[in-house]
RNA sequence: GGCGGUGUAGCUCAGGUGGUUAGAGCAUACGGCUCAUAUCCGUAGUGUCGGGGGUUCAAGUCCCUCCACCGCCA
């Protein structure tokens, strides 16, 4: 197979297991791989971005069934979720991949067959532990606990003993060719330190590797033996093949293997850095250029894990601040292979000072200065000053530097670059103080000349964020009154003097409004998270009001007995303005009947109704159809 | 246990091949400005560079040792 072309640039995330909902670790890996895409894609590169779905094997089988639900229904939910995520994180992925889908399924199943016949797979027997929470075998040096069983390292559950036969890809083989691979390309993993444990990893010697099973049914099945399914990773890996056209788009393939970046986490680092080049080599394709393994975003200083109850939903950060300063901190606050530590207080300190003093705040004092002594169209230019010369040099000189930063996917540094021209910017003003010019009406020109000097560098920095913050980027952009789409301009073009001197701009509402911390958390507090568990606490049930009077001497309260099944409570509710006692009665409620009893004017409640309150008025939520009195509400 | 890494200002970190007063951002204090989202600009700091020992004219930077923390070892 030939090597694509030097401007063709393909980079992917690892496809998400469905087996799980969207969280924030999801959303970074998925977001770099956005940024970087949109970045090659202005410097000219023929990019394709992959994302997709790993949908086979033993836990979504599991988890599947155990909703009542098929895998497929399952994996079909799921895929909206990320889908839903990702459009509104603004990711612009060129192709989203299921492993479920015939042209992968078949494309696999070709490929297997591919290295059975090459001798690569062989049929044999596997025994050892095997824990079905993480789908895999246990390492031969766990230890047996006291009751003869073992206990997976990882998930602390227990493990079963195996013994099936399956097939086995020869990884033994590849041992030297890997090495020899490594020592040739030194960069072949990144960060550095990840690069070090592949290699000290495969140096310690490969045994063979075991790529079916016959225990799991929800995979795909051998070519020529259905009693076996291929284990989910050697499924999982062929989707960067089977998603730009193994088996189905030659032409694509060509175009675009082999890939420039896989992007992953540093748990499957082993996966991409030793089990995958082995496969390709295995099958004849060349190599991707780099594996770099991101770390962990730990939240408040501790890991983010399910039982513990502090994954971060990234839909909390969205749903307050909308995409791009979620995007911003996370590419920001680290480099790509290191672990990152997610704070609120840390979040919202970064964005105020980044983004809205520092970013917006230059785009509205700006914007508000041409509008204020120009009416929003600069129509004089004096000439061009050495302050105003030094502020064009920094522009080309961060240009270049930004661009050196997001090639070595430093985006961190390239960040890091921009925000030195902002303040550059911004001392710019400072410095010549067009405030005081705009009082001097013989200074009309060498106004003009400022303002537009400042509004150029403005622009080049909507050009520059726009891998980071799509959104945000072409908002300024088309405030600055440009009406070519920003993408039309390629990173070569892109020079000071693009902006037109008399380009008419607008005014417009702060574009990051500043966010009180305290305001900020007292609202998280609010609309805390809170596991099903906390949920359940509760106790709902359907209640029949039997009698309802208005309490004496108030306005809105009503004394009602009503029938949760079991037994008959009293209970006090503060709906009378909306509704009279009488048309009550009959009515089925849900009502929370393990909830404190309080005494509210003297006489005892023993529940509470359920109702929403519209304009201070509560409205009781109704049944469409017949339900018993005590039916339990989840 | 084996291999690899980290330890630098209150916090997060930068500090190729050893070389004058060890840096940045944030936080803090003070000053300036008023176009701007109580924003922006300027000034001021503070550090036994994890501990100890060594090499050298000279070490955060090299060597030894100890301590603490982290990663990988199917």
């Amino acid at each position: 197979m030939e090597e694509n072309s030097e401007t063709s640039f393909y980079i992917t995330t690892p496809i998400y297991y469905v087996n799980d909902v969207p969280h924030i670790g999801h959303a970074y890996t998925t977001i770099i791989a956005d940024a970087i895409s949109r970045f090659k894609k202005l410097a000219g590169y023929d990019v394709f971005f992959l994302t997709g779905t790993d949908e086979h094997g033993q836990k979504v089988e599991k988890s599947a069934a155990e909703k009542g639900m098929t895998p497929i229904q399952l994996a079909d939910k799921v895929v909206v979720r990320f889908k839903n995520l990702w459009e509104a994180l603004d990711i612009a992925f060129d192709s989203f991949i299921r492993t479920t889908q015939p042209s992968h399924e078949q494309g696999v199943q070709k490929i297997f067959q591919k290295l059975k016949d090459k001798g690569d797979i062989y049929k044999g027997i596997y025994e050892g532990w095997y824990c079905v929470s993480d789908e895999t075998f246990l390492s031969e040096d766990v230890s047996l606990e006291d009751g003869g069983h073992k206990i997976c390292p990882d998930c602390r559950q227990k493990a079963n003993v195996v013994s099936e036969e399956c097939y086995f890809f020869k990884l033994s083989a590849y041992e030297e060719p890997l090495i020899d691979f490594y020592q040739k390309n030194p960069t072949f993993v990144r960060p550095q330190s990840r690069m070090n444990e592949v290699v000290s990893f495969v140096r310690q010697g490969l045994k063979d590797l075991s790529i079916t099973r016959t225990t799991v049914k929800w995979g795909i099945s051998l070519p020529d033996d259905s009693s076996h399914t291929i284990y989910v990773w050697f499924d999982a890996l062929h989707s960067y093949l089977t998603g730009i056209g193994y088996d189905w788009d030659s032409q694509r393939l060509d175009r675009y293997w082999p890939a420039t970046v896989h992007l992953i986490g540093k748990d499957i680092l082993r996966h991409h850095a030793v089990f995958w080049p082995a496969f390709l080599i295995a099958a004849g394709f060349p190599l991707p250029k780099t594996i770099y393994a991101h770390g962990w975003w730990l939240k408040d200083e501790t890991k983010m894990s399910k039982s513990r109850g502090n994954v971060l939903d990234p839909w909390t950060i969205l749903n307050a601040f909308g995409s791009d300063p979620l995007r911003y901190f996370l590419l920001r606050e680290i480099p790509i292979g290191l672990d990152g530590n997610f704070s609120h207080e840390g979040f919202i300190h970064r964005v105020n000072s980044d983004l809205a003093n520092d970013l917006g705040n230059l785009v509205q004092r700006l914007l508000t200065m041409i509008h204020n002594y120009f009416g929003g169209q600069i129509n004089t230019l004096g000439e061009e000053t050495d302050t105003d010369i030094n502020l064009r040099l920094e522009f080309d000189a961060i240009k270049e530097k930004v661009s050196h930063h997001f090639e070595d996917y430093a985006i961190n540094k390239a960040l890091e670059e921009i925000w030195v021209f902002i303040n550059s910017v911004n001392k710019y003003l400072a410095d010549n103080a067009p405030w005081k010019l705009a009082k001097d009406d013989s200074q009309r020109a060498r106004l003009g000349r400022i303002l537009y000097q400042a509004t150029c560098a403005l622009r080049g920095i909507s050009y520059f964020v726009y891998p980071v913050l799509p959104e945000s980027s072409q908002k300024m952009w088309q405030l600055l009154g440009e009406k070519k789409p920003l993408e039309e301009e390629s990173y070569s073009e892109l020079a000071f003097f693009n902006l037109k001197p008399d380009q008419k701009t607008q005014k417009s509402e702060p574009l990051f409004p500043r966010v009180d911390l305290k305001h900020f958390l007292q609202e998280e507090e609010s609309m805390d998270i809170i596991t099903f568990d906390d949920f359940k606490r509760m106790d709902l049930r359907v209640g029949e009001i039997i009698e309802a009077e208005r309490v004496e001497g108030t306005d809105k309260l009503v004394k009602m007995q009503v029938n949760i099944g079991t037994e008959t409570r009293q209970m006090i509710g503060g709906i009378a303005d909306k509704y009279a006692p009488e048309e009550l009665i009959g009515k089925k409620v849900v009502v929370i009947v393990n909830l404190k009893t309080a005494v509210i004017r003297g006489i005892e409640s023993q529940g509470m109704l359920l109702a929403a309150e519209v304009d201070g008025k509560a409205i009781i939520p109704v049944f469409t159809e017949d339900v018993p009195a005590g039916a339990k509400v989840l």
